[in-house]
DNA sequence: TAATATATTAGGAATAGTTCCTATTACTGA
DNA sequence: TCAGTAATAGGAACTATTCCTAATATATTA
């Protein structure tokens, strides 16, 4: 919870959460600042910053880099990755299991202590594969 | 050869190019900046990224995303992934082969045709995991 | 070698995405 | 109900990158 952390839980941060949810697709932030300003007309890009960001520190959404320059938002919080289209930008996501993930040696890794694993695919999403294949 | 492309051979693009290669470890724009600098003082950052770019495409250098804000610029050409010092951003090589990759089936790709996949990983490099301990 | 066509350049403006700053507002606990 | 302070709006600032334009340099052709 956000009170146990000294955070309040103000109608901004609670419309930027409903709205990563409600979206479902990875919206962006600027995505994101659509939908809240339909409920809370006054809010600022700041303000969806700001709480995407503790929203995400608080473990109750997830940043998705890495497809592109924007960061994208995610409410599912569990084990996945995520495929990207290369013409419309669709982002669907990607079940690996940690089985599924690549086999590493320590000496692969040059010492470091792993931390984190990213795997991004890009593609082309059905849609759009069919439509520019017909032109 | 870039010639067969109709580009040109400059004193700029053959630096930028140099660069990259002796530098060694991904450098970004920035970086090549710096060092051609040294060699050719009036060079401009947009004639780096315009090279970078350029080189890229003609296959020479290869560009490194999802490790950060800034694009990463890799002389190595093959396949192969990365890993980043979460602290000193220090990048680093993993040569994960064809069959150390995930693998994937159809349906988790939700019918996207895959053209690429980018496997990044974030961690602590030795130095950095042996300084923070001694804090 | 000289002339020509055009790819490339320097320099700076513009852009996109994000973060930072400050005075004001509004939660929350007492 | 009040005080303390987290959060806010609004806008400036920042960073990485791309775009624009007139001048320049390279490669081809004569």
């Amino acid at each position: 919870m956000l009170k146990s952390n000294g955070r309040r839980n103000t109608k901004q941060r609670q419309a930027v959460l409903a709205a990563v949810r409600e979206l479902g697709n990875h919206p962006t932030a600027e995505q994101v600042y659509e939908v809240v300003r339909k409920q809370l007309p006054g809010t600022s890009i700041s303000t969806v910053y700001r709480n995407l960001g503790i929203l995400s520190e608080q473990g109750m959404l997830r940043t998705v880099t890495g497809l592109g320059r924007e960061v994208h938002y995610d409410h599912n919080t569990g084990v996945h990755s995520h495929v990207k289209c290369s013409s419309c930008g669709r982002i669907c996501d990607v079940m690996l299991r940690r089985e599924d993930m690549p086999r590493l040696t320590e000496e692969w890794l040059c010492g470091y202590i792993l931390e984190g694993i990213s795997i991004n695919f890009i593609g082309k999403c059905p849609e759009c594969a069919e439509r520019e294949e017909i032109r």
